[in-house]
DNA sequence: TCAATATTACGATAAATTTCGTAAATGAAT
DNA sequence: ATTCATTTACGAAATTTATCGTAATATTGA
């Protein structure tokens, strides 16, 4: 059995893993240039969030060169996985079917997307 | 245009609201037993909380009688579907059919759920 | 080498959230 | 009416998150 603790990301750091998973290896300015885009926030702040995100254990860094390249430490579909079960959990009343409806009813989807779905949904009744 | 603004409740505070959607009224003692079933906290924790949920305007309270009655002020479906965008696109990259995908693959759902979940499809495939 | 630049380290602060102790108020039972 | 139990009010502490200023360190190029 595993000991370990799931830790829960918060928000910013959730948009820096993001960028990790994106990008696979990062520094610091890298992010923070990525973030920029969409975020006001100055470069310290995402430098110190990192160092942080680093003793959790969220991400892992290379130290051995001058500039620290930062790189995820904790996979995109755990994370995913584990989130939106706790979201089906505490907004879903246990139910992944309502999210799935909402999800479907507000976000538009492409007809491609819809097939898509739409034949994983045969593969899962056919089993 | 209305100058409101969307107030994010916290995880325990959407606890609180989860009871009181299922419920419609209660008061804090309910809440709290509820709460006590998969929760340890204090009675007075439970009470702030709601306290402070009603100065932020997410319930309403009846305080005309002694034991005030508490109901939610935000709806279910409006909160579930801010909260749901928001994690597509901090945590699924804007997609929410990736979310879809996700939460069909670890969740399981009855065969009358994907009967629905295909209707659905089928509607939005013939608009 | 030395100055300019970039990066990291560190500490401090502010804000938000969660928690609880204690007191005050209310209602009920004897 | 007095006691007892329940509830609300209030304040304070502890935690977590987010932010940034400043100092220290390293790099580069003139």
């Amino acid at each position: 059995m595993s000991s370990i603790k799931y830790i829960k990301p918060t928000e910013s750091e959730l948009e820096i893993l993001q960028v990790l998973w994106d990008k696979g290896l990062a520094s610091v300015r890298e992010v923070h240039e990525e973030l920029s885009k969409t975020k006001e926030a100055g470069y310290t702040t995402t430098l110190k969030l990192m160092q942080i995100m680093n003793e959790k254990g969220l991400v892992k860094r290379d130290d051995s060169v001058k500039t620290h390249i930062y790189q995820p430490a904790v996979s995109k579909e755990k994370t995913q996985k584990h989130l939106l079960g706790k979201m089906i959990n505490t907004l879903f009343g246990g139910s992944a079917t309502e999210l799935v409806i909402q999800a479907l009813g507000n976000h538009k989807a492409t007809a491609d997307e819809l097939e898509e779905i739409q034949k994983l949904l045969t593969e899962m009744k056919n089993q």
